[in-house]
DNA sequence: AATAATTTCACAAAAAGTTGCACAAAGATT
DNA sequence: AATCTTTGTGCAACTTTTTGTGAAATTATT
């Protein structure tokens, strides 16, 4: 039935010989509007296909049923599948969802949230670009009165905030755990930017697991920066060095996946020569020439605690906003070993 | 610094002993306004940190600035490419993005169009479902007057539409090709769902080379319904198969990779038993344990095009409009040839 | 039957901006 | 000096919905 467009409540009024705010509270199952002219009013509404105007409605009350989500990137796997799990939940409770992507800049960052703080959405969902570190996006929303999440990169004071991460430290721990025990007693680590805690934290949980090792720490074998296709680099660096370490935790698949390229192109064999273990767990790990251990991050998971959290903020935000603890949801880790690491 | 927020173009007309009117016309350059009131107007506006709001904007004028997306999925690589070109050319013209995705379900598809249309969203790109064919969006968009544009899969009365597409036919009649010239002769197929145009396409060229080349068609290389990971499956019949195909042109790249496994799990060889040629170019092709051969689809000409042709439409919407010629963007595609077609 | 209590609904204002029209002041023309 | 333009502003209406208030209609109470 394509309607003309255009039916508000005045029309549905005139029909009805009412007014419109009879309407409009009728349609509200407002109390004070008797049963009769409650269904008069929302059978007229069906048959006239009319919709609520959400720009209206928004104006006078101030609610607009839309999130906003920052991400770094949206074309990069991992935040792709958050995204859409969270577009998922959001869905279900009847939010629209606005996207930006920052594209690792910190100024377009600012802006797009600044932008849906403008827009008034509901909420935001952020995950920081690697060289945002101390953000006024908590003061600028909670003086708009809007919830912030923040999930996998996280602000250094997040202690303040909500936050859904993965237990990077732990991650970084096990990983050296794994390679210990199929025999690497040499073991590296590709880092990830160290401006970022999610690689902190990596690297952390790496020392740590060396030293209650026992095993040597190489600052040699640090080799930092790695973001996305740098693995071919650092392989050749390690080519070069006179002792080579014979395991590595990289804190990304893609510098991993490349590395191994180069190593094998090199002529060393994986795991045989040097074993690695990487982070993410992207889709084509399991088929590619050495199948590469990785970490299931449940990506789905981060993204659903994210939107329920945000939304239980939004719903819950009259009563006692300011008083509830930030929570900190840790999403579990999970080690999928392939034969790069067996 | 941080406003106590709301900030009205009342307040900034009262602290100027002038009227709303005149704030407003000022902040939009309106000639009408002397430059000294101009420059007063916004040299305060600046200073009390005024942010129009858009929803009163938009309530007024019936433009938010806001596009619309639908995909059948974000987190495919495929879309989450395009979505990301998309987003930058629209941020460029100062459009903000809400995405929806159908999750391959025609009645989610429907509903998501719908509340961008209840959103008065400025225009509409989409990528339809697998199973949408014959949809009304057309008609429902224009009765609200929003342009609407389709890419990659297009509703079968395309004509009608402005649309951005690779030349699917094409495509798929260069991937013959290709396995003809490195020595195939018994060319199969894994056809996509044949309800999509793209597939079609797909198929039609396929069909189109190996007559023009005088090769066999045989029903049985031809195994349809490939999704996602149902390689798996396919590459089992053709080992069953008295006579097997020693070529295969895949309608997508998973469907590829996971047959492609199996048959080396089998103890094939690729491609000297079998060649495969996949499409869509997928992240991690080159590092497959057999890297694939696939066209690159240049998603970013996709995105940016969608962009440009939907933001244009916005732009000339009220001069010619209905006069103009639905425009067919075809985005050129590029075999890039790697071992499992060499 | 008259007053009080309750129910039902209409009016108007409000949300924050935009815009057609009218009107005043200044300058130009005769 | 009187009339005509031009220029700069203000008033009020408009977008659609929600909501506080108060009047009218209905029902209950004595």
């Amino acid at each position: 039935m394509g309607e003309k467009s255009k039916v508000t409540i005045y029309d549905l009024a005139q029909k009805l010989g009412t007014t419109a705010s009879t309407v409009s509270r009728a349609l509200q199952d407002n109390p004070r509007i008797s049963l009769k002219t409650r269904e008069a009013v929302k059978q007229l509404a069906r048959e006239l296909n009319y919709i609520p105007d959400p720009i209206a409605h928004h104006l006078r009350t101030g609610k607009g049923n839309v999130l906003g989500i920052v991400v770094p990137r949206i074309d990069r796997n991992f935040f792709a599948t958050i995204i859409s799990a969270f577009q998922a939940v959001a869905q279900k409770s009847g939010y629209q969802l606005i996207i930006a992507q920052s594209n690792e800049n910190a100024d377009e960052e600012a802006a797009a949230v600044r932008a849906l703080v403008q827009k008034k959405v509901d909420g935001i969902a952020i995950s920081l670009s690697v060289n945002s570190q101390n953000v006024d996006y908590p003061e600028l929303c909670s003086a708009h009165n809007i919830p912030i999440v923040f999930f996998d990169r996280t602000p250094s004071d997040f202690q303040n905030y909500d936050t859904v991460t993965n237990d990077n430290f732990q991650i970084g721990y096990d990983a050296v755990l794994q390679l210990y025990k199929r025999g690497c007693r040499k073991i590296g680590h590709f880092s990830g930017p160290m401006t970022q805690r999610s690689y902190i934290d990596r690297y952390r949980g790496f020392r740590k697991a060396l030293e209650d090792l026992h095993l040597d720490y190489h600052q040699e074998w640090i080799i930092p920066g790695i973001t996305e296709a740098t693995g071919y680099d650092a392989a050749l660096r390690i080519l070069q060095m006179n002792e080579r370490p014979d395991g590595i935790f990289s804190a990304g698949d893609f510098s991993a996946i490349t590395a191994m390229d180069t190593f094998m192109k090199k002529g060393l064999s994986i795991p045989r020569d040097i074993a690695i273990i990487g982070v993410a767990n992207e889709p084509l790990d399991a088929y590619l020439a050495t199948p590469l251990s990785s970490f299931n991050l449940h990506r789905h998971q981060i993204g659903e605690m994210t939107a329920s959290i945000l939304i239980s903020r939004i719903k819950g935000d009259d009563d006692n906003q300011e008083l509830e603890q930030p929570s900190h949801i840790i999403v579990k880790h999970e080690l999928i070993l392939r034969d790069s690491s067996i």
